[in-house]
DNA sequence: CAGCTGATGTACTAATCAGTACAAAATGTA
DNA sequence: TACATTTTGTACTGATTAGTACATCAGCTG
């Protein structure tokens, strides 16, 4: 394997970064090359296809992330209520208490939703699934587990869009609260 | 008054289409005056600071639209309980079941909010403050109101992207379902 | 009809855009 | 050290960007 001077791997955090500020649209080259310290050449070289590729693989990296720690725990810890549990935490340290931007969320509503269709549904999808798994193992019946799976999902969503618009983190943690409860009771 | 050829406020319609589906950022001005069907003379000559302008009356005349259909009669309707049912409905075809985007909660996700936030801010704060009022005088209590109110626009604003994310308007139908029935008990 | 005001189209500039080409540099390997 | 591979910087192209300038056109009013 090559570890000469850098990898693709190590340019998508900066490459997240900018699409997660700057939107598809937004995010020029220019703005991608100072974030990622990486110049055309290097981007090019990395991502052939430009842009689009680059952002094709911050959201499979977003996948990879949300399947290891939060989808695959939901579906096989022994402990689904501690899954559970773990999952809220881990939501609210990586959306930073809804001051950070979900990009799959910011995708969907924007035009990038018809380029990466497949990628905003699938993502979202198995979401609601894990969480649905893991609470039907907890006891739940099936329908129940799905509907309060859709709307946990739709409700973080919901309050990463409340709390960065008025921004108040607040807003964030007392939906998450909201949720938790819900989630135990 | 001028009534020439056509006025600044017959283009904020289109103008809005092209912020909700491309963003501030990718709604190019060649975009822009496909849309509206006017030419760079006619939209510089209505909005002389160019595209901030323009997003900005698009937003003034989003938050004129609230105001008077939604903000206003939850307010001073004598039938609060009515309008709380009216708004759901207003909402429910403002946004087609959430294939349309929020153009504010869109902005609040990008960009757009740091030269906007006044904007998006008070659009929120509004929303919320006028369905809390409609459940103090429906007979809630002031801060159980102020928490509905703000679980219920944090809702429609998730509703709006998992409907979108998913491609299916029944995700925010059945959201809406649930907002009405907690609304009322 | 004459003249005024507002609306429009076109041509232009300078900057930025995505993307390509390629030589130089850096690194790994023999 | 010598060679091959990968990474990087730079220079370039052609398209598109926002914005300006200005002459022309449309419609209203006297």
């Amino acid at each position: 394997m090559a570890r000469v001077v850098s990898e693709r791997k190590d340019a998508l955090p900066a490459l997240a970064e900018v699409f997660r500020e700057h939107g598809f649209a937004g995010a020029s080259l220019a703005l991608i090359s100072a974030a990622s310290g990486l110049g055309k050449g290097s981007l090019y070289h990395f991502f052939p296809r430009g842009k689009e590729e680059m952002a094709a693989a911050v959201l499979e990296e977003i996948d990879g992330w949300f399947e290891t720690r939060l989808f695959r725990p939901l579906r096989e810890s022994p402990d689904p209520g501690a899954a559970v549990a773990a999952a809220f935490e881990d939501v609210d340290a990586y959306f930073r208490s809804g001051q950070r931007v979900c990009l799959v969320g910011a995708f969907a509503l924007g035009d990038a939703r018809d380029r990466f269709g497949t990628a905003v549904n699938a993502y979202f999808a198995r979401w609601i699934a894990a969480l649905a798994d893991a609470f039907i193992r907890a006891g739940r019946a099936s329908a129940q587990a799905q509907e309060l799976a859709e709307e946990i999902v739709l409700e973080i969503q919901g309050a990463i869009v409340l709390a960065r618009a008025m921004n108040d983190p607040a807003i964030f943690q007392r939906a998450l609260n909201r949720m938790r409860a819900r989630a135990q009771g």
